[in-house]
DNA sequence: TTGTAGGCGTTATCAT
DNA sequence: ATGATAACGCCTACAA
């Protein structure tokens, strides 16, 4: 890694540190310049009809000369209102976390509001320093993504006097505003596709056993196992991390079985990444072999090999919903934010009807 | 999607809006409690050796049982730091930004610093704004990734007294500070690889004409061809932009070449990917009868099947770069920022010998 | 329509 | 070691 440190820079605008002793235009200093008072500045950026029109463009035109910008600190010092939101996640470096973000982001921008973005890493310690630094910079709102340590920080939230709006979030129950997919039909909608195409011998692979949305997708899939009459087979469940490199290992468990499934239904997408993986190492194919079905429908899914059949979560439009929750919890509107989207399947080849030779419904 | 908007919540300890009538302590509320003055409370939060152990610690246990939090907007109107910084990138939710961002948020949070986080979509009227909404912010400085409209906007950021780092910039030379990848040597080594591996038509699948990090990538290509003496085939360079679906188009246009290529080199992971499910399309394998190449090393491209051969970049650690190089700059260091860190090419499966009747050396 | 005065919650500068 | 006082840059009365 090369780390070429230069010397002195030569003719920037700003080199370094020289900066500190220079001072941005203030109100006073655009006031003295318009010859008018500091709040006739105030009131005309704030285009207040209070404002004679011709003074009003005069004061514009020498406040954007100046290069004028009202400090949002000092006005949020005044007004208790910092038109500031914290966005929690447990890691943006995950494409289901990145789209929330982008939703939040987008809807924020619009209504004005800017995001402190601040990733866990699910390290409780530093959710408790997130969430503090939040508190200090005076956010108007928070809004928490798959919250995984939720139980140990969230309490504290509540002692901070914002509104909090969680997005399918791990611990329920707690908390009344929350943003969530509906996790037990969507699976069940996989399930029944898997059924439909004749497999019997479906297994199940989930997440960190504990997770709620993972206990609503497996509740999903013995509901469909169960109206179905297919009996259920513990052996068929395994458990990875959400993450591709935890699924292969759960897939191999899988695939070592007497009698193998002939279908997984995965917890997640980044699961099924694992999963077909860990099938085609075992010289398996996908779907003649094993069906795979994934959820999310992150931006690779469509492009594995083969693409993956897998369930929609509107991810992107959820943390559009969770801001514009916020955005009304903000102003001060007493109801409940509690939305639920709906989960699509998305039917793709990794999905096939089972073959004759599977000897997977044997025992049912 | 159901939205189901509740009625007025219970035993919530803020419902709503009622927040809005209380305050959260400030520090003379604490002082009056302990019965000091206000700024022993702020010397005493501070840990300053000006204040008497025991008082000290008196005050800190009020204020702790108070739940008092020192208002950071407060401090930054008074000490004209704010201890925030700005990041703007593309789009959150693309793998590549997402570690940028990752690297970023972490380092800026163990150094004490909150990070807006804003993405513009390329659109530069939103980069405007969000370049703005920085300057009102009072950010101590900036972070641009891979800006693609760059020129528009950056020779504003130069107006804000505010230190910027660019990672990847798409418009080099306008600014000083950056982090950057090294794309020629990255690419070089690619085609190298294939070249090494009996490749002689070698094809460029790259981003959109006109980005700096695509022309570097494209030298490396045309380098490594010229030093082995392979004649360059303006036919064997397309453009994508960067994300699946355009690559997959570009390679179709590969594909029907009179004579296609046996390898493809592409500018980066995502559009590997539409390389792979194109050539898959048309029938032909991975790595059998057509060798690929990315850029990046996302998460994926070790699931990819085959396994993607591909240039890693440290993008997490190039978000750490910028933000340390930004830390020195804001300290008033009056260095420059010039940091390129290498590429390294991840040899898996998607690349493989080029196959005895392949017919592309015929013309060379 | 405009100006004056006060305060938002800190830190900094003086005193004491 | 502590307290009074003055900023910081803005907004919101209220007065003119």
């Amino acid at each position: 890694m090369a780390n070429k440190e230069g010397g002195k820079s030569g003719g920037m605008a700003h080199p370094g540190g020289s900066r500190r002793n220079l001072r941005q235009p203030s109100i006073k200093d655009i006031a003295r310049l318009a010859r008018v008072s500091h709040p006739t500045v105030s009131r005309a950026l704030q285009n207040s009809p209070l404002v004679n029109a011709k003074t009003a463009a005069k004061i514009r035109k020498i406040a954007d000369e100046a290069g004028y910008r009202a400090s949002a600190v000092a006005r949020g010092l005044v007004t208790r209102r910092t038109r500031t939101i914290g966005l929690v996640v447990t890691t943006v470096a995950d494409p289901f976390a990145s789209e929330v973000v982008c939703g939040v982001e987008q809807t924020a921008n619009d209504h004005g509001y800017s995001v402190f973005l601040a990733d866990s890493n699910a390290d409780p310690e530093r959710e408790r320093k997130v969430v503090q630094a939040f508190a200090e910079r005076r956010v108007d709102g928070i809004i928490v993504t798959s919250s995984r340590v939720g139980a140990l920080y969230l309490p504290r939230l509540t002692e901070m006097m914002v509104p909090i709006v969680l997005v399918n979030d791990q611990y329920p129950g707690a908390f009344v505003h929350s943003v969530m997919i509906r996790n037990l039909e969507g699976i069940r909608a996989a399930v029944r596709h898997l059924i439909g195409l004749g497999h019997r011998r479906i297994a199940y692979l989930g997440d960190q056993f504990g997770y709620q949305s993972d206990a609503e997708r497996f509740a999903g899939y013995r509901e469909a196992l169960d109206a179905t009459g297919i009996p259920f087979h513990p052996e068929l469940v395994v458990h990875g991390d959400g993450k591709p490199e935890a699924a292969v290992r759960a897939m191999e468990t899988l695939l070592s079985l007497a009698i193998p499934p002939t279908a997984v239904c995965c917890y997640n997408d980044m699961s099924a990444l694992g999963a077909m993986q860990s099938i085609r190492a075992r010289g398996k194919r996908v779907p003649e072999d094993i069906s795979v079905t994934g959820f999310d429908d992150l931006f690779f899914a469509s492009y594995t090999d083969p693409p993956l059949t897998t369930v929609r979560q509107p991810m992107r439009r959820m943390g559009q919903l969770a801001m514009e929750g916020l955005l009304k919890l903000m102003a001060g509107e007493e109801s409940v934010v509690k939305i639920e989207v709906e989960a699509e399947l998305i039917v793709r080849g990794s999905t096939a009807k089972v073959s004759r030779n599977a000897n997977g419904n044997r025992r049912s």
